[in-house]
DNA sequence: CCAAAGCAAGAGCACTGCTCTCTAATTTGT
DNA sequence: ACAAATTAGAGAGCAGTGCTCTTGCTTTGG
């Protein structure tokens, strides 16, 4: 007797995840580019044109371990979050989170957040997930922003008119209930982030920062204190 | 009749450069992963073999167009400078030379900003020019902070203590004559650049960022005040 | 002027992604 | 329960890759 399933559909989706982690695995120690669909199926013990009864190419495979890793990282970032905490820290620990991952994981941060594979573009299924940590980063700082005692980040004095203009373009469809300048600091504090992450972790930092967790959780303090999660003690 | 070098050794010279600008081109056309010793061989009417008295393997020819790739963005960084105006105009300027050129360029910037070829660390020749657009923002944030009205960017309250001591750690061998909480800041800065510069190039900001351009001359601006660049207008 | 060094060419190895055909097993419809 | 349809795996094969080695030829330097 097989469940309601079947046999077949189970063997599937075992293989599947079989697939998937040999992958991640040589992911994990050699890197995107040297990901081979052949030596995956080597070490499984099949041959490689079986391996396209699973995925139809090799990026799909890569899609698949995007995704995955998006998810990985958002979870990670969500099960370090401590909803209780003041804003500041609920900030400090995602963007620590963050960065904690992305060191035990090189070479999937460098798979979802460095250059994109030539001719790849993502498809729509990796959104969701890849928008996880810039959700908990809004979530933040909505919660923050109930507190009328914390500083509004400024508007850039210099072009005010067209940074309003872009700031409210901007907001609706990300966060309608924060106000304009909150959103455009906190998009670009996200971008920032992964600077910081992504110069540590390609070694621009070699030979210049020594001390980069440190130097990591100043500048994230620094981030919040953009985005305007510090009250202003003049 | 020769030269004092011989008809040889300009040849060689002239065949390099030949296969770097073919090298170049196919970068720039598919992206670094597809960029093939074989096809540049091919387009040129030579051998494959014959390409490797000239470059010794795929990851040389990679090297000299990361050097060539920082010396690019590096001189256009500097031709843009205007060393006569006053700092905030001059970070921005640099910064936008930063950006114009990442998306003129988006595979070149993706070779040296973007995740590192899996087992090829980048050789001890692609530092000086890798740090030219440094320099500039650290000659920048110098110059600027010989007025004593700018503010200083302050150390996060929090952890005052480790974040000097990292500062301190930091400070020496960059910009001796720089505050170290200036020195912080401004590394933290190019670090942000690059992660706002990546975030547009590679499609993370699509559907979030409409008006780019004003987006990033904004965020510049805020980058320049954490750098301590504006004077405090209270 | 002749040996030494530098060069292009070709063949070849081990590898890659991917397609195709063929066989065997399983699921499904009647 | 049995035939039909679907599906998994195996193998051969194609076009491409980086790279090495050998073979001649040309330029160079003593």
């Amino acid at each position: 007797m097989s469940t309601a399933q079947g046999a077949r559909a189970r063997a599937r989706i075992e293989v599947t995840a079989a697939i998937k982690d040999e992958a991640r695995r040589q992911l994990a120690a050699e890197g995107a580019a040297r990901l081979s669909l052949r030596a995956v199926a080597r070490e499984l013990g099949m041959v490689s044109s079986a391996l396209y009864r699973y995925f139809p190419s090799r990026d799909d495979l890569l899609t698949a371990l995007i995704i995955d890793a998006y998810d990985s990282l958002g979870e990670c970032a969500e099960t370090a979050h401590e909803p209780a905490a003041d804003p500041f820290r609920r900030w400090i620990t995602v963007c620590e989170a963050v960065r904690g991952w992305a060191l035990d994981h090189p070479h999937e941060y460098a798979l979802i957040y460095g250059s994109p594979v030539p001719g790849y573009t993502a498809p729509e299924a990796t959104v969701p997930p890849a928008a996880r940590v810039g959700l908990l980063l809004i979530g933040i700082a909505r919660d923050a922003h109930r507190d009328p005692e914390l500083a509004r980040p400024p508007l850039a004095d210099e072009l005010r008119p067209e940074a309003e203009r872009m700031a409210a373009d901007l907001a609706p469809d990300l966060a309608p209930d924060l106000p304009p300048e909150v959103v455009t600091a906190l998009v670009a504090a996200w971008a920032q982030l992964y600077g910081l992450v992504g110069f540590e972790l390609f070694g621009q930092f070699n030979r210049v920062v020594e001390d980069r967790e440190t130097f990591f959780r100043h500048a994230a303090g620094q981030l919040a204190r953009g985005v305007g999660l510090v009250p202003t003690t003049p």
